[in-house]
DNA sequence: CTGAAAGCGCTTACAG
DNA sequence: CTGAAAGCGCTTACAG
């Protein structure tokens, strides 16, 4: 079905002028008669026709594009990836088209589809890699193209010599101890994976425990066994915490999924949620407002995240690639 | 940052052939010695050296990308977007890469941001367009550039002159009266949009309806309110559905967000799941299995609507552009 | 304000 | 098997 399409000679042609003016009234070049102008928009409306993307960039040098790689678990289909990180895309998505630019998308989970190259191929302008931490292959991967030269930013921190973005993540650990405090919960516990790439999750914990030391209480930690997902693990975290300390009457949790995973643990064992056990967690995810009860969460501002990064990939000063944080803020649902 | 790519020039002179030879050995081409293929690759390797793609594709006037838009509902922010659509977007994505093609997404809500002109610019070799359709302003814009020339391939069927997909929706309505029937309900109800442009909710009615009168029976057809989402519909479409129809006791929802506000519905005026109401979904979405108690679905299978959303957006052959159909299963848990 | 021409970095038909 | 050259469709410095 691929008509031939038309090119600005042919557009030169209808209009009755050179080809370089084609270009300059399409681009908006200053300088070009209004009444050319007008013909000219007048024949390439006519004629159907639209800028070739690849001569363009060809010739500028630059494709105003983004590439966003996520990064996903091995084996995992896609319905299972974490929704945070479909609406991380969807907010990065709202960034690139406010500036104009498209946006590639690749998930990439082993070897046979590792690719860091965007940029490098003149297909986009800067990359942004997001996604699980689970995966050390992948981000094995991406250090070392980081170190070859190819660059990119990335949310989290699985590895200390990237171009990094994250969450408030202390001050939501904050937030989530004096909520439990203020609610008169004083048998604490944190969920969530320690030595976790994901610096986040210690931040998180860290935040939460300073701010419960302030008023003299110390969590239990608990820190999910492997399993297939967030969720599992969550599950099964729950059912080794309360075998341990079951007077527990309030956990907080490193993410959402984790959370979840709490929730519909905490069920099986037969404890009401949130009387007998208060729980948040963290991200801010569709699904929680969805369970029963509603997830009470720390909601990163996803909209700021989405323009940060987008801000932080195209930007070439080093000052302002690094340590930026995005707002987190408390959303009492009813599960705390 | 932007440091001066190496072009095949530069490959040409290290490995001390031409530029022709490096072209032809880079890209595989049959009747290169093998000692110079070797040569090439190794100082391309040095070099750090990546094909450009726009110099690429515009000599090869394929660009080997697909683009991918999703119609979103005007003001709503990306983390609400349904689920079923990211799920199919990952989908459409292992699709894409599978065929080492490169996927160009595209989020759009309102006349600000409609595009769809990704084929005509030589962007994409091919366009797909999915998301709600409840948005008439953009599918009324897609209607137009179809209309004009601009070709694509849609999900469900928001508009006849278009090239769509879609989920055997009848033969999932009749195992949903199936299962029903042999669990012994006989109050049923179908909760959906009637006469929407997603001509899919109709045929899963339809299969529904006509399963059940092989066996005399008639659902009560509840249509749900204007609402900020399906969700929303769903909570507002049970209240109504049970103050008229108190006895119903099994609910089939045309689709899992609209079976999730069900749930939630029935929650809240009492009624126990599936004691007192079952209750099945139609798309088989992560958030149903965190559901409480786990939503029992009709799954499409994802795997293969992106595959073949992929082929036939690719293939310019006529016959196989319409009709086909993806299989779904009944996948049961909790609800019924 | 407009046109003729160079050149972005490839791929491949044409010679050899 | 390899090289010199044309050309994909633009943008823009250079002339006028």
């Amino acid at each position: 079905m691929k008509t031939l399409r038309p090119t600005s000679f042919d557009v030169a042609e209808r209009a009755g002028v050179s080809q370089s003016t084609v270009s300059r009234a399409l681009r908006g070049s200053p300088g070009v008669n209004a009444e050319t102008r007008a013909r000219v928009s007048a024949a390439a409306r006519e004629l159907g026709y639209v800028v070739d993307r690849h001569a363009s960039s060809l010739r500028l040098k630059s494709s105003e594009t983004i590439a966003l790689v996520t990064i996903c678990r091995p084996g995992e289909d896609r319905s299972a990836i974490n929704p945070f990180y479909f609406a991380l895309l969807g907010s990065i998505a709202a960034a690139t088209s406010a500036r104009g630019f498209n946006l590639l998308v690749s998930f990439q989970e082993n070897a046979d589809n590792f690719r860091a190259d965007f940029v490098a191929s003149g297909l986009a302008d800067a990359m942004i890699v997001i996604g699980t931490t689970s995966n050390r292959a992948a981000w094995k991967y991406f250090a070392d193209a980081q170190a070859s030269g190819l660059d990119f930013v990335c949310w989290g921190s699985p590895g200390s010599p990237f171009h990094w973005m994250r969450s408030e993540n202390d001050i939501g650990g904050q937030l989530a101890a004096e909520h439990f405090v203020a609610t008169g919960r004083r048998r604490i516990a944190f969920v969530g994976p320690a030595q976790s790439p994901q610096r986040q999750f210690d931040e998180r914990r860290d935040g939460f425990t300073a701010a419960l030391g302030l008023h003299g209480l110390t969590p239990v930690v608990a820190e999910p066994p492997a399993a297939a997902d967030r969720h599992a693990q969550g599950v099964a975290a729950v059912q080794a915490l309360l075998a341990a300390h079951p007077e527990t009457n309030a956990i907080f949790a490193a993410s959402d999924m984790l959370a979840l995973g709490v929730l519909q643990g905490l069920k099986d064992a037969g404890r009401r949620v949130p009387d007998d056990v208060a729980l948040i967690g963290f991200d801010g995810i569709r699904a929680g407002t969805l369970a029963d009860p509603a997830l009470t969460t720390l909601e990163p501002d996803l909209d700021a995240a989405g323009e940060a990064l987008v801000a932080m990939a195209l930007e070439d000063d080093e000052h302002t690639r690094s340590g930026t944080r995005i707002p987190v803020h408390l959303v009492v649902r009813g599960t705390a």
